[in-house]
RNA sequence: GCGCCCAUCGUCUAGCGGUCUAGGACGUCGCCCUUUCACGGCGAAAACAGGGGUUCGAGUCCCCUUGGGCGCGCCA
């Protein structure tokens, strides 16, 4: 299922137990420049804030020519699956976030995981502790109860060798813990939150390996971003403990601490963490949704990070400008509102042709639109490009988009939206008339049909918009379209007069 | 409970001691454009959480309070 990389195998290859001196790529090439991850654990979606993450660690990668790696933390054996690591690697190329080497899987490295924690028992620097699930939870209540932290109180760390038999007898199987400095503090520093100082009387004897001897995230996070020659930690501040103990197995294996900058995470509108209970997305929920990979990235990077007044970036632009320095320590909420107005500006700034291909493209993942989708053919291709331009500035998103088209899709008699078929009625009595002059313009044209309209409103002293409706809704059975005559232009003679015809002997409304 | 982080319009933010009667964007509300709806243009309402300091001078620095967030597993 889950399969060993390459670059795993290399890992194991040439970088263990001790990293050489001049790293290299799979291909031979000597490493130049930042390492960063993006690890997300295969235990759901890709969500809006895991998307955020990735973002930045391959915005900073790609900023100063260094490298984005992948990693999937699928230790979690129970939750963890290959739906959602499909959906994540789905999302993130949706989104245009690459990554660099293959991905590696961080469950194919516990051996790895569990030599390093050898390595540590071996030079005292770890232990074993076999405490019971019971005894920790009372140990927590305890603490908590004496208003102190619920943490490990330490009383395997320098048991006795009987007390160790005594256990043994008893059948305990136990975890293996890190002699984590109980003195002193730990300082972070990070590129965001600044000098963090955690002390250590508050951070206790995290466990490296479970009873049943695979390795927890704690030690394997660790390994791996050693071995994988991480050299920038980019993740959610929700990791900002995790970085104080951590750094304590680097310092016990005497390993660099990589750079550390932890963000903030994006929050819903209520203010607390987006979760299950705001209804959280994964990313392909925005495809759904109908908005442009690059509107979201856009708007993404914007939150919680700014230059100055501006709002727009190019991928380019955003790369260039791109600085962990000036991220922001306090978290955001995220607003679709805003979202949806930055969907629009890039869909009316997009070119028709393309947008008619993202269009087309993302049919597949848009509800409801399998009929419009069979229903695609060069004929109807080329309609759409010709009403692009008066498509897309009436659309935020492509749901919206695809609604307008519509009325390029819809098949004759044509289904009328109950205000439409009232504005049918009221200009029942300018149909005839319209339909007469518009069969007799010279040329098919919007300027041609413009005149024929025009014509009859001056015969008639009739407001433009009093023949306009009426037509509108009989050429595409709605209120609103894109103007009338693009609307005439682009369906064609014969469509056009066939749906007037329509109304006029009754097919429809 | 303990630890850590945060605090400018409803939201995203500019501001890095004087140029702030606090700027931009989204949203909201008007007006204009107009064949509908949009787009676009113009305009309006809307914020420095509170209290102490420091300083000639504080949205900007310090402290406290309050509020919010995150973390505290043999989950990741």
């Amino acid at each position: 299922m889950l399969r060993l990389s390459v670059l795993t195998r290399f890992l194991h290859a040439s970088l263990n137990p001790l990293r050489s001196k001049t790293p290299q790529f799979t291909d031979g090439t000597p490493m130049s420049g930042p390492v960063t991850r993006f690890a997300p654990s295969p235990t759901g979606f890709l969500h809006i804030g895991g998307a955020r993450t990735a973002l930045f660690n391959w915005l900073f990668a790609r900023r100063h020519g260094g490298r984005m790696l992948l990693r999937i933390e699928d230790t979690d054996r129970e939750r963890s699956t290959d739906a959602a690591i499909r959906e994540i690697i789905d999302g993130l190329s949706w989104l245009g976030l690459t990554w660099d080497g293959d991905v590696v899987y961080q469950f194919a490295r516990a051996d790895r995981h569990a030599e390093v924690a050898a390595e540590l028992l071996a030079a005292d620097k770890a232990y074993h502790c076999y405490a019971t699930p019971e005894e920790l939870v009372e140990m927590r209540e305890t603490a908590r109860a004496e208003g102190r932290p619920p943490r490990y109180d330490g009383r395997w760390r320098d048991a006795s060798a009987a007390e160790v038999a005594a256990a043994q007898a008893r059948g305990v199987k136990p975890v293996v813990r890190l002699k984590a400095p109980r003195e002193g503090e730990t300082v972070i520093e990070d590129a965001v939150q600044g000098r963090v100082t955690f002390p250590n009387k508050d951070l206790d004897d995290l466990v490296l390996l479970r009873s049943d001897g695979t390795p927890t995230y704690m030690l394997a996070v660790v390994v791996d971003d050693h071995d994988m020659g991480v050299t920038q930690i980019i993740r959610g501040d929700d990791h900002l403990t995790n970085a104080a103990r951590q750094t304590h197995i680097y310092q016990a294996m005497g390993w660099d601490v990589p750079a550390m900058a932890h963000i903030p995470l994006i929050h819903g509108a209520d203010g607390a963490k987006l979760s299950k209970r705001h209804g959280a997305l994964g990313v392909d929920a925005y495809r759904a949704m109908g908005y442009l990979p690059e509107a979201l990235r856009n708007y993404l990077v914007r939150l919680g990070w700014s230059q100055g007044d501006r709002e727009f970036f190019t991928t380019g632009e955003m790369i260039e400008a791109f600085d962990l320095r000036q991220v922001h320590r306090s978290p955001a909420r995220f607003d679709f509102a805003k979202l949806e107005n930055m969907n629009g500006h890039y869909m009316r700034a997009a070119d028709d042709a393309a947008l008619t291909q993202a269009l087309i493209d993302t049919l597949p993942y848009l509800a409801g639109r399998a009929t419009m989708a069979a229903a695609l053919d060069d004929a109807k291709r080329a309609q759409l490009l010709a009403a692009m331009p008066g498509l897309k500035a009436r659309a935020k998103t492509l749901n919206e988009l695809a609604e307008g088209a519509e009325f390029l899709f819809a098949r004759r008699p044509l289904p009328m939206a109950p205000k439409a078929a009232e504005l049918v009625a009221k200009g029942k009595a300018h149909l005839p008339a319209l339909h007469a002059r518009l069969a007799a313009a010279p040329e098919w044209s919007a300027a041609a049909t413009e005149a024929a309209v025009r014509a009859e409103a001056e015969a008639t002293g009739a407001k433009l918009g009093d023949l306009a409706q009426p037509l509108r809704a009989a050429l595409t059975g709605k209120t609103t379209s894109p103007g009338i005559f693009d609307v005439l232009d682009v369906l064609g003679r014969e469509e056009s007069l066939a749906r007037i015809g329509d109304c006029l002997d009754g097919a429809v409304a």
